[in-house]
DNA sequence: CCAAAAGTGTTACACCTACACCCATGA
DNA sequence: TCATGGGTGTAGGTGTAACACTTTTGG
């Protein structure tokens, strides 16, 4: 890139690291991979790429999302920069990390075995190479204080979900176990979901009522000062 | 820079723009230039400057600070990376924000002047070139989560100071009143705060007590499980 | 009929909010 | 003596946390 204003400055790869969460088994999941080229080839990583030219951050963390999971539409949130001059064994690369919530039965399980990538769950994840690890616990961080004041968690479940799995998915994000009946007062008067008539009977034999998230309703209540908080 | 294993990706020149807040008048403040160079030379902007190749982002980051302010050892975080591809007029600039807290009091009057700085008020700030508006908007809300559970607005006070300005350090982040007798219940009851004996008789005739913030105090109380909350 | 998960209410306590008057002092 | 900002207490309401039993149904 020929510079007109800037000259004599340092120039520096950018990549893009992407902490892919999903949710499954009770429990979230961070997409992890073999690295495919050298240095630490075989490595596992979170899904990465670096930036072109041609497109911004925000856009090649999309594309990077969208070459590895199949999916498009995708939550994504910026966690930060990260910047250490020896972070990556072979050059010099700054990397912008960002975090996806995505609903793990979209997730297209061709292009998980193209690219060697697997769920990892987050309580027993393995170690990544260079700062990978602290890149996800950034995100857990921000996905913490974030899940409490936005309604942010839906975006881990399909359009139908029951109050048990919500339940356990905000269980997960804590790490702490939640009082049944506390959650399910709080979350039914808040009035953002709506009760439907099926049942899911894959966990239990009496089975429990599907609900979805009525986003109108929400941003509605939103509208008028309401507060959410979980 | 000559890269080993990653060969033909594009390189980027990476900057870090600093949204340097200051605590005067009861209100926040925030240090803008006039931008010495061109393009737009002569307009507001936030205090930056290029990343160099032998040092980390952070490590940028607290330079530029230091050079425009003479203060070191500064309260910093980032804010986040800003990567849109023409948010710089002139070339494709890939910038990292940073906010820091400081106390005014030991601002360098004399920089300001090298530098044609000044502070302005939060509640009236001027548009700022390119992208800048959007990062200090971004760097006030950060302020406003962190502020409620971190005890980070010390950074923006000296050794020591009075309970009404500190209740309006709070009414500035978060841009609103606060009952006074509440404020000072709750910042008492939490008992991290040392009263001094010394009054300031700078804004009344009556004075009002000096109060430092006590770390130790503060850290033992975290380490309890006490959850700060303002 | 039994195991296993779904569903349901009440109470005590902590915290937050609203609110008005006296105090100390320099000019 | 008066104007100005500093300092103090209480009561009501809201939200949170703790807690145990009944229901449903497939196997």
């Amino acid at each position: 890139m020929t510079s007109t204003f800037y000259e004599n400055k340092d120039s520096f790869l950018v990549a893009v690291d992407c902490i892919i969460m999903g949710f499954r088994d009770n429990e979230l999941h961070i997409l992890i991979t073999r690295r495919q080229i050298e240095p630490l080839k075989g490595g596992l990583s979170l899904m990465g790429g670096f930036v072109n030219a041609p497109e911004s951050i925000d856009e090649a963390a999309k594309r990077v999302v969208g070459e590895f999971t199949g999916i498009e539409d995708i939550f994504m949130e910026q966690v930060g920069a990260y910047g250490e001059i020896n972070r990556d064994l072979a050059d010099r690369v700054i990397s912008v990390a960002y975090y996806a919530l995505v609903d793990i039965e979209q997730f297209d399980t061709l292009l998980a075995k193209k690219y060697d990538a697997r769920w990892a769950r987050i309580t027993m994840l393995p170690d990544l190479i260079f700062d990978h690890k602290k890149m996800v616990r950034d995100t857990i961080n921000i996905l913490q204080r974030k899940a409490a004041i936005k309604p942010i968690g839906f975006n881990l479940l399909g359009e139908q979900f029951t109050l048990p799995t919500l339940q356990s998915l905000y269980e997960s994000i804590y790490q702490e176990t939640i009082d049944k009946r506390n959650f399910r007062k709080k979350l039914l008067t808040m009035d953002i979901l709506e009760k439907l008539d099926e049942k899911d009977k894959s966990s239990s034999k009496r089975g429990a009522f599907y609900y979805q998230f009525n986003k109108e309703k929400y941003d509605q209540l939103i509208e008028q000062g309401m507060h959410f908080s979980l």
